[in-house]
DNA sequence: CCATAATGTGAGTAATTGCTCATATTCCAC
DNA sequence: GTGGAATATGAGCAATTACTCACATTATGG
């Protein structure tokens, strides 16, 4: 390993060629990374499995990390899609559906690759702790508050900043622990809706 | 990296002076753990933080990972020893005063080595992929079955298994997150209490 | 003390792997 | 066509590092 790190690629893709190689390299890492985990991703079997030389891997991504931050990118995109689509088409519907919708949406979004991205974001700390901070969060937060403002007459407790982080880690802990454990859609939907409701409305103190 | 691994210890140790060695190498290991990351943890680095010699570390640890695993092993048992106490020091008191005993003594144990423990939690996942699962898992779980089956009145909802994994699941989740994001210990425990009486006592349902 | 076992040493080995660069090939503008 | 730019190649370099082993030192029991 030499002690300078390139930062940026050498190459911007231009031509429909090299947008192609990017988007093979891409899926090359997915499927290292599905096939033989963190233990066995490296770059040769990257090159190797798309195909491609490693030569090309260095063209569009100036070290392995950036590759690997590229897939989680890819991921959390997929992942705020999938969220948006579920706040858009919980308009009008009780909160408890809207939220049903939520969780089902971040379980798809896991379940799809389910490997994959369990090793992704077990990478994302290790990434982000050397580089800078996600917008991807910062906009998970703003869905989470656009639904909650809909129904803020329904719910016990403001819901501040603080309570939306502490449901978004909630429910990441959950859906990844569902994954892990490979439950049900249904019930891992049922329980992270126990928590997240629970949370938001307080406990009874009624007795 | 040889192809195959020991893993076994060559030596238990026996005597005095051996027990100590093996103090130094776990001491060593966490210093480097803290100091430079997992970047920077290697088992040249560990001897030399520990003022012996390489050889001595693979004397009475198999491989790099199984030294690892020591030092996440004397992390739970930290972790089980305070919660044990908090469950025992909350006979009597109210289940809400108890959570919070719970609740602090867990954040007690990750503030005490925050960096440190940070890490060994991560490397859990990766280790546990290929070893056998542990059994403080489930001591723990039984301490908080016991904790729960004191209240079980006061509690709306059926108190089962899964329920205890969830409110593991969360509270591990939200004190990860306390650390990290620096919040007091105050504030840390008051959203994780707030998360497990909101699971435990369910939503109302009053409007 | 002496024999034997336990413990400690650290230079060196073998394997891995991120990454480069000189060169070749393909594409596009004119 | 032709020249230059973009893209692709892959053998090999350089650095890292987990781990070994032949040997030295220290403890223990008799």
């Amino acid at each position: 390993m030499p002690a300078k790190r390139r930062t940026k690629s050498r190459k911007q893709p231009l031509q429909q060629r090299s947008r192609e190689t990017v988007a093979v390299i891409l899926e090359a890492a997915a499927r290292v990374l599905e096939a033989r985990g963190l233990e066995g991703y490296n770059t040769n079997a990257v090159a190797e499995r798309g195909g491609i030389s490693v030569g090309s891997v260095y063209q569009y991504f100036p070290n392995k990390d950036a590759l690997t931050l590229a897939l989680i990118t890819r991921f959390e995109d997929a992942l705020l899609a999938k969220v948006r689509d579920a706040v858009a088409a919980s308009e009008g519907k009780s909160l408890t559906v809207s939220l049903n919708l939520i969780v089902r949406a971040q379980l798809e979004a896991h379940a799809e690759r389910a490997r994959l991205n369990r090793i992704l974001e077990a990478e994302e700390d290790r990434l982000r702790a050397a580089s800078s901070g996600t917008s991807a969060a910062g906009e998970l937060k703003e869905l989470v508050a656009a639904l909650l403002a809909r129904h803020r007459r329904e719910i016990a407790r403001p819901v501040d900043d603080d309570a939306i982080e502490d449901l978004i880690v909630i429910s990441r802990a959950m859906v990844d622990h569902a994954l892990q454990n490979d439950l049900s859609q249904a019930a891992a939907s049922r329980r992270v809706l126990r928590a997240i409701e629970g949370y938001l409305f307080g406990p009874r103190r009624d007795f």
